[in-house]
DNA sequence: ACGTATTTGTTCGTATGTATC
DNA sequence: GGATACATACGAACAAATACG
């Protein structure tokens, strides 16, 4: 209707956006926004030539990033299928790991990628519940639950309180375990806050990710019972088949 | 403590990833996890070159990017300072753009860029609570509060239940007050999901933002009082100013 | 069982622009 | 600024798996 022949949608040649990728975003986009749902099947290669009014080589391009995030499965003679629903990642006082790998029936799969220590700074400080100038000790670990879910973690600890937390990780490849040894049974998600970015080149490396493909952020603040908070996270979490959700319980009036 | 001379991270040339992309996510990791807060002063250029061993235009490049992206603002003479607090956009069940424009005692901002009519799919009508087939309305918009604010929306309604609501948005400036003319006078946020994804050209060009800075998109089901739904929306929101926030009512035992 | 059309996968080649050094 | 490596985009052909009458 627009233009020439039948194309879907303006895309924009030279504007420093290749080709192959905006059309990339452009059936992601249709898949978000459920025009094509979980198990359908894309138009044809040659149907999308047709739509986009490109080469085969530009749409096999956007496919096989999009099958490279798990979003789409192509199947030789058949077609290219949008993926099954993503894993929904509930946010509420239970979140944590330790219950996305109850979902799927795996054991603690935590592997400690990196550790240290590094002094305080004030906001952390403030979060944390502690003194100025104190000491953090910090974790980076890849957590993993299914096949094809992964997370990059950062967690920062008081390394007074939690001395050798990070050995008791390494040990049983799981942080809800870890503070129990440490006297710390029961923690619960008290905030959280959602962002995204690019990922570091030894996060995608971790996760088996493309460097080019976005992440999410999750930073949250776990306490005890007690409210007292336990632990400032980080986790970076790839795009495509994982997505956060929150329900509004809804008491009326 | 790694490698040769004083270097910060490991920087992977000729990996496919600009060194100045790293260098600029790398700084970003260190705001997001505290390292620098809002208002902190970092490293001077001439600082940051020695830590990463490269090029000023390298190191220039990245801080540019993060200007570019609202996360840090250069001062000539000064330094380049981290900006302050990204706005915290609540997650409950009274989100809702209207309630950001309070928060900056800003008008209804709307602005209406597209509007269409689509057939329903099986996935949508289901979370709407609509029959099969029915058709949907479908608008394209673009909401600002504040200076540096803003949102592009598609939303979804009923097209035979809101006939014309795409005209009284156009009008007013709100879906709140739209739909208050349609006779929704309350509405609640009931669920919210949360993903990540690179922009659309035109969505990129009406956020003014760079078509290489992912973007947060939140998808969520807005309810009447007696529960029944009244839109899907889907909010993209530009990384870096923003972010989400859902805190866990945490009533002890 | 067979043949044909469809669809994805693979491999050549060619040209152009861009990023990096 | 010049040179080189890489990414982008297009074109043509063929192979392999699948669906269908």
């Amino acid at each position: 209707m627009d233009q020439a022949s039948s194309e879907k949608t303006a895309l924009r040649r030279g504007g420093g956006v290749a080709v192959w990728r905006q059309i990339e975003t452009d059936i992601e986009v249709d898949i978000q926004t459920g025009l094509y749902g979980p198990g359908d099947r894309l138009p044809s290669e040659h149907e999308l030539v047709g739509l986009y009014g490109v080469n085969r080589h530009t749409v096999r391009m956007a496919l096989a990033k999009l099958a490279e995030r798990g979003i789409v499965t192509a199947h030789k003679g058949r077609g290219v299928f949008v993926a099954g629903e993503p894993f929904e990642y509930r946010l509420d006082r239970n979140a944590k790991w330790s219950e996305v790998e109850k979902r799927f029936d795996a054991r603690p799969s935590g592997r400690l990628v990196d550790s240290y220590r590094r002094p305080s700074t004030a906001r952390l400080s403030r979060m944390l519940g502690l003194g100025e100038g104190v000491e953090l000790l910090v974790t980076e670990s890849v957590r993993t639950a299914g096949a094809d879910l992964a997370t990059y973690g950062y967690h920062m600890f008081d390394a007074a309180r939690f001395t050798g937390i990070e050995q008791s990780f390494a040990e049983c490849g799981s942080f809800t375990q870890a503070l129990a040894r440490h006297g710390t049974a029961e923690f619960f998600r008290a905030s959280t806050w959602i962002d995204c970015r690019m990922p570091r080149p030894r996060e995608a490396a971790a996760l088996g990710i493309p460097v080019d493909a976005p992440v999410l952020v999750m930073t949250y603040l776990d306490c005890d019972a007690t409210r007292r908070p336990i632990l400032l996270g980080h986790a970076i979490i790839p795009q495509g088949r994982l997505r956060f959700r929150i329900d509004s319980d809804i008491d009326p009036a």
